[in-house]
DNA sequence: GGGCCCGCAGGG
DNA sequence: CCCTGCGGGCCC
């Protein structure tokens, strides 16, 4: 489950893995990543497990799993084929919530006191690949607290000794956590339909043909026909979702292009050929005609 | 404190 | 199925 758990608020704390993995918040007992390639992640766990970590609060700079020789080292490099890496680079380019838990054994002054803290959900803001502490190739993700995600509380005893207590170390609870959680569960499943139609067509754009290939795997966008919510209140469905590369997709999106109901693509005026296709995936005529409606001139 | 080994759930 | 992993307890 991608997004928060109910009933789970931001602070939760944990005596050990076992419990928070009984609480779905981190199903792994022992990974620090819990995810798919395809899924995206669902969490992971700060615990001082790779040294190459940096907690800042708001953002933290994760390092993917891999390569290790059992009490830290890094003794080979890490791959993004490594399906908890694939998994943050899913999220990333999906632009799926991840939820974060630390353990006390993180340097962190962030790290609670003891056992483990939830502590709210993150986006995968970039990532990239570095030589790590120990000379080998790492992957890290550079992790954002996502809206609503309050900076984690410094407890007590990791406070420097002189600073006073300040209100921002209050207990903070979560904001509109039913519209929030609503809201990510409705990018979730809108991703799951989009994910549906870049299968089918392996990502290759079904307006231009091209297909991106990253590091991580080849790239396209789910792109709706008739635009979700007012005033268009288009279906979140796969009959209503092309996939596209970035360009085509703005262009869509703009009425740079429309598509007629022999699926010619029209550009500028005139036919710039058609739609490819796929068995499995029929495409709305009403959705397409909507489209064109809204653009017409 | 470190080393070891027993774990099991997840993922491919 | 097999393999791995940001545990955890116990022993030294």
């Amino acid at each position: 489950m991608i997004g928060e758990i109910p009933g789970v608020p931001v602070g939760q704390p944990y005596a050990s893995r076992v419990l928070a993995s009984e609480a779905k918040v981190h199903r792994p007992r022992i990974a620090g990543i819990c995810g798919t390639k395809s899924a995206g992640a669902e969490s992971i766990v700060l615990s001082g497990g790779y040294k190459d970590d940096e907690d800042l609060g708001d953002v933290i700079i994760y390092t993917g799993h891999g390569g290790q020789d059992g009490s830290g080292n890094q003794v080979s490099d890490q791959s993004l084929d490594d399906s908890g890496n694939a998994a943050l680079v899913t999220s990333h380019l999906q632009g799926l919530p991840v939820r974060v838990i630390r353990g006390s054994k993180s340097e962190s002054v962030y790290a609670p006191q003891s056992g483990y803290r939830y502590d709210g959900l993150y986006r995968v803001a970039s990532y990239g690949s570095k030589l790590g502490i120990d000379g080998h190739l790492i992957w890290q993700f550079r992790m954002e607290a996502a809206l609503g995600t309050p900076t984690p509380v410094i407890e007590a005893d990791q406070l420097p000794v002189d600073s006073p207590r300040s209100d921002a170390n209050a207990p903070v609870g979560n904001d509109t956590p039913d519209r929030a959680s609503s809201n990510v569960q409705r990018i979730v499943r809108s991703s799951q339909v989009k994910n549906a139609v870049k299968r089918w067509h392996s990502d290759q754009c079904q307006v231009c043909g091209i297909t991106i290939e990253t590091p991580g795997g080849t790239y396209s966008e789910g792109a709706h026909i008739q635009a979700l919510g007012r005033p268009h209140n288009g279906p979140d469905r796969t009959d209503n979702v092309l996939c596209l590369c970035p360009n085509c997709h703005v262009k869509l999106d703009t009425g740079a292009i429309v598509i007629e109901d022999s699926l010619t693509v029209i550009e500028n005026g005139v036919a710039a050929g058609s739609l490819r296709t796929h068995p499995q995936h029929t495409l709305s005529l009403e959705c397409i005609r909507s489209h064109r409606e809204r653009w017409r001139r």
